[in-house]
DNA sequence: CAACTGACAATACTTGAAACTTGTCAGTTG
DNA sequence: CAACTGACAAGTTTCAAGTATTGTCAGTTG
């Protein structure tokens, strides 16, 4: 008796991140999914082959929201490149910073999510170095950087902000020293690249 | 019946050593530590207050031996500023993954312990940060670093190198492409902090 | 007949009783 | 008498038994 909207998988990840937040990744079961959508957990299986395909699923979908601000502020050519390398390291560290201290037991479940899905993982950084590889490219053809590649340079400064990025150091986040910290680390990264 | 050379801290502290490598964190015990010496544990307890002092103090010797090599690096003052600070940040990138690759269980282990002993973790980094200051205080003395703050400078040199020396990140240490990373993360430091 | 379900085997997780560990101290020993 | 120990209470960990979960499929339903 398919009744009310017919079950997707739209409705099936937004359920899952419901019971994820709820009760945490140990706890969460394709049961416990199934019965908030009121429907049985062999309904769910027909939408995704297994509860990791679920889980990758609902991982690509947070990470995929998470850059899509970033996006923006890297193809906005209206902004001078050193200011728009500037505010998407800034805007990196503050979209994680504010996932982290609004819930850390989400953001540690979802940090869970990640590392068990390398795979997403991988995919995400692709995009995030793609986007500072536009902007860096960007900064290079009109002169206010000097850089080889911008490809690599792009590489470096992901790996130059790791402590602002990386989840292993949301714990961290939170303290003012850490936001000093950042602004410090930013200003070395740009004075790094600027040509002088 | 004391026989043979009298129980002391030192000797406690390599059994230590030695029971925290065969058997891990989780089941090294203050009992295994006095069944290696061939006492009971009642004695080891009148030379450490409590396991957690014992762990301390095996930590702090742990780390205090690992920045010994670094030290002389950092005094160096034969060696030019630039490559002072470089050699120095390949160093420590080379001493943790040495002691990484050599035995990741054993260095899981001491992670652990170190995020135990918070208050020796933070007196390991001000030490590094010295030596860290004393290099840039030089270069910027000698006219071949600018910078308005070396203490300061220091610090954003140090986490900059995050990914490089954080054990966080020691899973990735293996790898040719980590290497590379760490190349670049080093040229832009030094590209920044150089004057121009 | 497409969407769904109940019942099931295989595997993973919880739980509480038994075993072990920590830390103390009065007593032993050379 | 200083160094050490055996025995002990309080707290923590382990393990085996029962319980829950995953993933499948033949069968039901609108």
């Amino acid at each position: 008796m398919p009744r009310g909207p017919a079950l997707d998988a739209e409705a099936i990840l937004t359920a899952t991140e419901d019971v994820l937040r709820r009760y945490g990744l140990p706890k969460s079961t394709v049961v416990e999914v199934a019965k908030t959508l009121g429907v049985s957990h062999a309904s769910v299986y027909r939408h995704f082959p297994s509860k990791v395909a679920l889980h990758e699923a609902v991982t690509r979908r947070w990470l995929s929201r998470s850059h899509q601000e970033l996006a923006d502020v890297a193809a906005d050519t209206a902004v001078d490149p050193s200011q728009r390398l500037a505010s998407w390291l800034t805007a990196l560290f503050a979209a994680k910073r504010e996932k982290y201290l609004d819930d850390p037991a989400l953001f540690a479940t979802y940090g869970l999510l990640v590392s068990e899905h390398s795979v997403v993982a991988t995919e995400h950084i692709t995009e995030l170095l793609g986007q500072l590889t536009r902007i860096i490219g960007d900064g290079v053809r009109s002169g206010d950087f000097a850089s080889a590649d911008p490809e690599i340079e792009a590489r470096a400064v992901f790996d130059a902000t790791t402590a602002f990025h990386h989840p292993a150091h949301a714990d961290q986040w939170g303290r003012a020293e850490t936001r000093t910290a950042f602004e410090n680390v930013r200003i070395l990264v740009l004075n790094s690249i600027r040509s002088h």
